[in-house]
DNA sequence: TTTGGTTGTCGAAGCGCTTCGACAGCCTAT
DNA sequence: ATAGGCTGTCGAAGCGCTTCGACAACCAAA
């Protein structure tokens, strides 16, 4: 293990020295930096990570708290893990993986012994245990998801509540006047997580200014369940001619079942989803979608953390706007 | 910032009793123990990590590489994360999220830095540049995959030539005389990913045993390059009635197109598909599989790896036994 | 009573780095 | 020639913890 010491010594300077080409801190003349750095490279060294945390009161880490379940939106949990991780890195951080198992108690870790400079907080609730802790918290952090009350905090996410408005926005303007949504999982809604509410929120009033009925179900994952809630939607509104579907689980199930019950897309039945580009352009009809800028958001969040540990940068919201990209599952309402 | 020394002063001792106390490497009196312990808590104390690091030269931080790419196992990558996460957890480690991109560097700076105790390396390839840097490491690891060479490393793995054995064993033993392989994306077999060519190794071997002739293709993900996919299985070998599909989003574009061309599963078509169960059971048929036991991956690099921390343990291969779950979506073979 | 072994606690050294103040050497303006 | 300001470098003090050796205090055996 070379140190930071005997650098100093092979070059023939005093370890402060070193630390100033390593840092920038100071002006070094070009000489000495380049005969310091030539001896970094032929020692192989790299600074001890332990050390320059403990004299530095920096730890060069980013926490990222990922929720445990795997219950919902995994490629985009991932997508934005992955951002996460290389973003921080061109900034020169590390990223820590954390479940959220732990819960609140993650986050007394994490600030209490200083083993991260900030986090990044997924899957938030409307009301989180962990928010208190990090309105309190000396390391500043940035949540993907949208609490019921951002005070004190920043956020960013996208801007579901607009999502679904245009949903409802592109049906209506293709004709459609019933439309079925199908949702998350209950669960989702039971624990009250923002966008899936949001999202419900945008869609209804929405649907309200261009005199769409809705009818709103939520639907666990896979195939039976939708063939359950599917049969439920056309027994209730048999007139239903247009689907946003939230649940990315759902939507194959769903495209099939139509298929099989000769109701064709999009000539008899339109379909919208909100998912990631990939999701819908990999299904059996290529998807009219809201996407889901996982990558976009799990770039913000660092960048906005990094803006914030560097002295810049201010507590906010961001909400990044929907876009809509149509493909072959939508098109005008058969009348 | 509460500091060891502010806990030992409230107590009344000297730090090193506290940190005694802390790591019970030295015995303690009770009255003693408890009136440090009431400290701690009193004070909300937490131990500093860099300095905790810096003296002990542990950093009770494992480094786990995951691949950058997305275009594959999301699911699997991402529980296998999870469980990795959650049992390091259990021991007492953080886990450090390293994305493949930085390649060997992120070995050496990791290596080098003492950032990290230990290192789980996702998606190894057969020739993979990271494995001699492994060896010469002072810290251990494990891999998740199965190299060429395997001396001097630990793995883990799902036996994969033992899953495709099984998978065309099942099949066989149906009266399934004409399989297809629908396997992972050209660019996988390309990039020489070892269990995709240790699967069609398993495949191969007990096909000719059983005398089953094996048609293999590779395929990307998505409806239209399975559409294309399976006009050229059928064009080629007619009778086929058996499917093993590797690539997890294959699986229901097949399912789709079988059901459009008018093939029944599994009563003219047998498919058998190596996918995490979750995916087996929400398909719009319940799949027939060979599951990846992501979940005991991820726990058993984790358990290998406190192991050798611990100076127990040794270099080893660890193949998991496929398990076959039959479903839905095979039966006898029409004759 | 002395000796020897435990047990529980303490003090001090040091892990490898950052950072502050000091200062030598030089240049420019007076 | 002198004062003042830069530049580039150094020494030393710590960051908060672990760990080693020392050593009182006690108990049991001789």
């Amino acid at each position: 293990m070379v140190t930071l010491a005997e650098v100093a010594q092979h070059a023939g300077v005093s370890a402060s020295t070193v630390s100033y080409v390593l840092s920038g801190k100071r002006s070094i003349s070009a000489t000495t930096r380049q005969r310091v750095e030539q001896s970094i490279r032929e020692l192989g060294y790299h600074p001890n990570a332990g050390a320059r945390a403990l004299a530095s009161s920096r730890s060069n880490i980013i926490a990222l708290m990922v929720p445990l379940r795997t219950d919902m939106y995994v490629p985009v949990m991932m997508e934005i893990a992955i951002a996460v991780a290389t973003t921080a890195r061109t900034h020169g951080y590390d990223v820590l993986l954390l479940t959220g198992e732990e819960g609140p108690d993650a986050v007394r870790r994490v600030t209490g012994s200083g083993l991260a400079d900030a986090m990044i907080l997924m899957d938030v609730e409307l009301d989180d245990e962990r928010l208190p802790l990090l309105r309190e918290a000396a390391q500043p952090s940035v949540l993907i998801g949208l609490p019921a009350d951002t005070t004190g905090l920043t956020c960013v996410d996208l801007d579901f509540r607009a999502t679904g408005a245009l949903c409802v926005e592109h049906l209506a303007g293709l004709g459609h006047r019933d439309v079925a949504v199908i949702g998350e999982a209950p669960a989702v809604y039971e624990r009250h997580t923002g966008f899936a509410e949001r999202t419900l929120d945008g869609l209804r009033s929405r649907a309200r200014e261009t005199d769409v009925r809705l009818l709103h179900r939520p639907c666990e994952g896979g195939y039976d369940a939708m063939a359950v809630t599917l049969a439920r939607v056309f027994d209730e509104r048999p007139g239903t001619t247009g689907f946003v579907v939230q649940n990315e689980s759902a939507v194959e199930p769903l495209l099939a079942l139509l298929r099989q019950q000769g109701r064709a897309v999009p000539e008899d039945v339109s379909v919208v989803a909100i998912c990631p580009d990939q999701v819908a352009v990999q299904a059996s009809v290529r998807l009219t979608s809201v996407s889901i800028p996982a990558q976009e958001m799990g770039r913000r969040a660092v960048e906005h953390l990094v803006a914030k540990l560097d002295g810049r940068g201010a507590d906010e919201v961001v909400l990044l706007a929907p876009e809509l990209t149509v493909r072959a599952s939508s098109g005008p309402a058969a009348s």
